[in-house]
DNA sequence: CGGATGTCAGTCGGACTGATATAA
DNA sequence: CTTATATCAGTCTGACTGACATCC
């Protein structure tokens, strides 16, 4: 249970973010969809269209995987594939208005199981939450510039 | 990219989380230790020994799955199973030493992931994260006892 | 005996490596 | 011709369900 670390602050944000994960991460599937493609929808719903090989930066996936995978979610209707029209190896995926709606409803899953959370805390504490959400947002775009 | 909810700060909290999870959960595989196994010794090092069922109410495998992975984990030398004393038809799943030092060296990865982006923070910025940590702690805490 | 704990057997989906078609 | 993009083929790991042995 010991930790060594030369940053004890640092050491226990980390351990306070990997304990929170836990439960946070923690939701009942939809549609029978896999972390993967979950990962995949919310990743195209973010940034917008995109190639498959672009997908492999973000994703930890191979090109094969992701050949399959999205032809799967292509086979359910939650992806769109089109060729690039300025490269004709390429194909845009892009997704369709069912595929939003899933990465809606899975964002409003988060929201509602934070939400019985948040109500729990002083107002003292919840107050302090939106400074929070803005530093968090901070930290994200600076690890996204450290990531090239 | 438009998201509905009642309450637009709570949105943009969770929101914020989702997305700095995409770059805090992305590590470089230890071992070739599978991403359940990696938790499995997560929650060993937290919570210390436990029994198989037990780790299926924290884990979201079934026990046919924890008892493959465990056995796995046995010959790696990272779990150690001994006779539940006190009850013939049960096993007590512990840490080696060996998987103590997996759990911190991803740790250790971690606060290392952690540091490069912390130090891009302002001052001011910097000295929020103690009260972040304990924030989320608290709602850690909190989510814990939700969930029973 | 009935219920809980863990394992065994068989199946299936998801990911990898390596090889291949096609376009830049 | 070489490089980039995507796919195909074959293999393997990891998870599930259902059946089972063992102990409370």
């Amino acid at each position: 249970m010991a930790s060594a670390s030369q940053d004890p602050r640092l050491d226990a944000l980390a351990r306070a973010i990997e304990d929170f994960n836990g439960y946070y991460i923690r939701l009942p599937s939809v549609r029978r969809l896999s972390f993967s493609s979950l990962s995949v929808l919310h990743t195209l719903s973010r940034r917008g269209p995109m190639r498959l090989t672009e997908l492999t930066t973000t994703e930890q996936l191979k090109q094969p995987a992701l050949t399959s995978l999205v032809a799967k979610l292509e086979r359910d209707g939650l992806v769109a594939r089109s060729p690039d029209p300025r490269d004709g190896r390429a194909v845009l995926l892009s997704l369709t208005e069912e595929g939003e709606q899933v990465v809606r409803s899975r964002h409003a899953d988060r929201v509602a199981r934070l939400a019985r959370v948040v109500e729990r805390l002083s107002d003292e504490e919840r107050a302090a939450l939106d400074g929070y959400a803005r530093l968090l947002g901070r930290m994200t775009e600076i690890a996204a510039r450290l990531d090239d």
